[in-house]
DNA sequence: GTGAAAGCGCTAACAC
DNA sequence: GTGTTAGCGCTTTCAC
């Protein structure tokens, strides 16, 4: 073997150095300063910041089971919301001496089983899980092994998780009737697949109930279904939304996710659209970047958004999991982040 | 102590259960197929399937004192660049079985310090550092005790480390001479300072240069310092330069990040101009969210931008700490990856 | 082919 | 107050 590391300090030799047994440094290391006098802990003290000494937390982890180690598996972490919600977690773990290992499961369920799978192997204490599908045994599998496991953003069927997740139902609502308000018709929500996802799920309840509410019989035929981001299709949808268009009526967009919406807006610019006038566009915003890089400003003539608090979604999901390696036997918890409507150019139809 | 996890399966079980020894048990972990008759082979196989036994990473890593994970620092997590930047680390590592842990250096120096610091006393076996300052003594102090430090897309100086990382300084000379042959004039370049920050530097670098070339004097008057992105620097600074108009001439922006691109975008809208009549901008796309999803083609008019190919840059710094991991004697090596301009409406003075 | 035994670096009974 | 000792789960000589 060529030049390993120069042979690691361990806590013989600081215990050597001192004159004193691996006891007594282990004490000192765990701050457990009641059982040593304070000549002894000077001197521990003195020959530890003269080394380049550092306990290793693996033999720490082999004694104690505990990895201090907390496995976050992002659904798709190119995703900017995902970006947000990794520093949310970070944030609150880490002052807490917890490290955060951040995974992309590359929206694939059997890659997010894989990821668990390799975590739990080394040894989390904790899972964070923003998962793929609400379709989820293996995680439900994996809980019921013992790991702490609380969800992020989304829900899993059929099992109560602690969860922190941000509110979209009624932001829709909201959304709806802002967009009824100003005289929008048909008033129609373009999203992905939202049967196993479920804040594209409770986006869609929002639509279909406030749809419903102001007066709608098929809600249902004002969804618009998005399958693949890869491919055209939102232009095609956005196409055929055009064609049904009600003489004297302008048509809205609600977009499910920001990349969907960035995809709207692309459709509109490339069919020569104007916002409001020809078509009005709304949709989240979870880019959470503050109002000095606000995409949905610049782009002409400033858009409409609901913001996902990812950060704090991020923050509360890691919150819930302390207090759950903390306390095992407490009842399992939601924590509901509320989102807001931020009006902009693209959906006013009237003059304020 | 309430319900833990029901006792762990250890290697001892396995090997009682098959009737052989922890030796056995273990050379059929590691696949050392040679040691032992099939049928013994084949009876730890049926244990170990039967039973829900995974190996101890932990123990595994005190006993070979490697832990099979990649600490990587990221100095600013929410940078859409690291995004892209974090799946091609991990694309890369885990088909090896390396586990990289992702950290968010906040671009603060002694919060990197920090993060460095845990990484090590975690006891991962290499370090990738998209460091926050090439003024580094820190990370050199660090690589000199032999951990594998690769550096991702930003220089150290004083220190010749591997590194991958987005060629900068070429693509930066044909951005000005497109302009240049465009007509704009001023040609400017808007960055964040850049002493400290090897991309930055090289923009600069291939920006001054080409100036140069093409006949400016005093190509340092031509850079625009944007202090602080959080104040509306970005603003002022278009003001300043379309107050600096020289008449008959349309001025340009490189803009040297893609926030900064972002802030610049919002500069001109509020400002009422219109490119590229008004003015010229163009600037960096590290987004690589592939053309469906291209925000820079729909903000009107379609914005000119050079690509960062951060997928790739991720990559590179992965293979390029696998092979040191494999081989600590090998030199040093640089990889570059190029960039390529995409021109667009927002500088086409000329009919094409 | 197989196994006994000695650790990897640390913590925690349990003595004294 | 302090030290002795027995592991945590695994790998690896070395012996048979």
């Amino acid at each position: 073997m060529p030049d390993t590391l120069p042979k690691r300090t361990t806590i013989l030799d600081i215990a050597r150095a001192a004159g004193v047994s691996k006891t007594t440094v282990s004490r000192f290391l765990n701050g457990k300063y009641e059982y040593m006098s304070s000549q002894t802990r000077e001197r521990i003290q003195t020959v530890i910041s003269l080394s380049n000494y550092r306990p290793s937390n693996i033999a720490r982890s082999l004694k104690n089971q505990r990895s201090m180690l907390v496995g976050v598996a992002i659904a798709d972490i190119q995703n900017p919301f995902s970006a947000s919600l990794i520093r949310g977690i970070g944030d609150i773990l880490m002052p807490q001496d917890y490290v955060p290992v951040f995974m992309n499961s590359e929206n694939a369920l059997s890659r997010e089983q894989e990821l668990i799978e390799s975590l739990v192997a080394r040894g989390v204490d904790g899972l964070i899980v923003n998962t793929v599908s609400c379709q989820n045994p293996f995680i439900i599998e994996t809980a019921c092994k013992g790991v702490p496991v609380v969800l992020c953003d989304r829900q899993v069927a059929d099992y109560t998780f602690d969860i922190a997740y941000a509110e979209c139902k009624a932001i829709l609502s909201t959304v709806v009737r802002h967009l009824y308000e100003q005289g929008f018709w048909p008033i129609t929500l373009f999203t992905q697949p939202y049967e196993t996802i479920s804040p594209r799920k409770l986006r869609v309840e929002g639509f279909t109930q406030t749809m419903r509410a102001i007066g709608c019989k098929d809600p249902q035929a004002y969804i618009y279904l998005i399958d693949d981001l890869q491919e055209n299709t939102a232009i095609e949808q956005t196409k055929r939304l055009m064609q049904q268009k009600v003489p004297g009526k302008t048509p809205a967009v609600i977009a499910g996710n920001s990349v969907m919406l960035i995809q709207v807006l692309l459709a509109v610019r490339r069919m020569g659209l104007c916002m409001p006038q020809d078509i009005g566009v709304c949709g989240p915003d979870d880019w959470d970047w503050g109002e000095h890089m606000n995409w949905s400003e610049i782009i002409q003539p400033g858009i409409t958004t609901f913001t996902v608090p990812a950060y704090e979604v991020g923050a509360a999901t890691a919150r819930v999991l302390l207090k759950r390696l903390k306390n095992p036997q407490e009842p399992k918890q939601s924590v509901v982040i509320p989102s807001s409507l931020q009006i902009r150019a693209s959906t006013l139809l009237q003059n304020p």
